[in-house]
DNA sequence: TCTGGGGTCCTAGTCCTT
DNA sequence: TCTGAAGGACTAGGACCC
């Protein structure tokens, strides 16, 4: 779900919009947990509602468009959501009820069309070139997916038409609640040209403040910018990216397949961390964490990496490339550990950790190199009973002693 | 005001190899 | 054997996205 809300150009004139070549739509669930969650709570439909952790370092997931009148918006930390609505009902989010409607909005997707590519839970890009003679006009394709999804699941969607994957998201955040709008080739241009820089997908606060010193305030400012300017000032690959999209351009495809590149977790601590022996305890239980998730993609890596944030919010990162790829919990613990151990921090206050394994390869393909000294049943026999256990009798049914103190 | 968790991509510096 | 250039791999950090 799109952070950012512009509001929708005027349109002139009311004859239908041409969606001749606009064979990409972006498909945006409103609100989308928020919205979910108030399919089991009815009664609190058409009020302000906030999706979030109830902890007191939590942000705002979702909010319901009544609490974001009040300025409420995601990723907003809960204690000043709180502040800002304070009549609003706070509920904690249910990640599988949003899997499963997701699931079944995906499901529909499918039946357009075999092009998508999931962004999140809650948005995609469709393809629909290949569904135009069966189906109708793209638009037609928009209001039809729109249809099916709010009588199916009950939840609203909006939803962009255009020619490239840039201008179609543009379209469905700007349209957004429960919109639709198709952007024609002919007016892409204008379209994009007006909007304020922060429209534009990979501007974010310091780009915008960066772009803001060089008196860029508009699409069209830096359009209108020397490439080789923007190069300079935001770096090659970002200013000619900014460039192109300035002019509309974005040559990417849909993309159904995704590869993923990392899988890792952090987690921040209730209260800030100083204790060594607590840090490693986390290091273990998160390795254990991506290295099961790791298995069940069927994936190994050889790049481990741990991220630090200290109590003032500074973070740092530390990586180590391994001679082999591993999904193994305590190999991976291992080189999280020895990278943390190797920070020599003394008693520093620590409000998180992380581990995330880094360069991926499927674990089919992956080469290991046996060592002379490797028994016969290590560590990585141990993880597949382990992961068979959980499947039995659930996660968790099995761990490392140290993990039991936690509890 | 006080900042989650899971990711991707880019840049720049360093080190190593050719 | 030494030196410098070029390129690739690795590392760390930052920005951004949902």
């Amino acid at each position: 779900m799109s952070r950012r809300q512009f509001r929708p150009p005027p349109r002139a004139g009311a004859e239908p919009p041409d969606d001749t070549g606009c064979t990409i739509l972006h498909v945006d669930m409103d609100a989308f947990f928020a919205s979910a969650s108030l399919l089991a709570r009815p009664d609190l439909v058409g009020t302000p509602v906030i999706i979030g952790g109830a902890g007191n370092r939590g942000v705002v997931l979702s909010a319901t468009y009544e609490a974001r009148a009040f300025g409420v918006t995601s990723a907003m930390p809960m204690g000043r959501a709180r502040r800002l609505c304070p009549q609003a009902t706070i509920l904690a989010p249910d990640h599988g009820l949003y899997s499963s409607i997701s699931d079944a909005v995906m499901e529909t997707f499918a039946a357009i069309t075999p092009i998508v590519e999931p962004l999140s839970l809650d948005e995609a890009f469709l393809d629909v070139s290949g569904a135009i003679r069966r189906l109708g006009s793209p638009a037609h394709i928009a209001q039809q997916i729109r249809d099916t999804v709010y009588d199916e699941q009950g939840v609203t969607c909006s939803v962009g038409v255009a020619a490239s994957k840039f201008v179609a998201k543009l379209a469905s955040g700007l349209c957004k609640p429960d919109g639709l709008l198709v952007v024609p080739v002919a007016e892409v241009v204008t379209f994009v040209q007006q909007l304020p820089v922060g429209a534009l997908w990979g501007v974010g606060e310091k780009t915008e403040e960066q772009l803001a010193r060089l008196g860029l305030a508009t699409v069209a400012d830096i359009a209108h910018t020397p490439e080789a300017t923007l190069r300079r000032a935001l770096g090659d690959a970002t200013g000619a990216h900014l460039h192109a999209l300035a002019w509309g351009r974005d040559p990417r495809h849909v993309e159904p397949v995704h590869r993923e590149r990392s899988i890792g977790a952090d987690e921040t601590f209730p209260v800030d961390v100083d204790d060594a022996a607590y840090i490693h305890r986390e290091l273990l239980r998160l390795s254990e964490k991506t290295t099961r998730r790791m298995r069940a993609a069927r994936m190994t890596g050889r790049t481990i990496s741990i991220k630090v944030r200290f109590a003032d919010f500074t973070t740092i990162t530390r990586s180590k490339t391994l001679r082999d790829p591993t999904d193994v919990s305590q190999e991976v613990y291992a080189a999280a550990r020895a990278l943390y151990d190797g920070l020599g921090l003394q008693r520093a206050r620590l409000r998180l950790v992380g581990v995330r394994v880094e360069q991926l390869v499927r674990a089919d393909r992956a080469i290991v190199q046996p060592a002379l000294d490797d028994p016969e049943f290590g560590w990585r026999d141990a993880d597949r009973a382990v992961d068979k256990a959980s499947a039995r009798f659930g996660s968790g049914i099995v761990r490392p002693a140290s993990l039991l103190r936690r509890d």
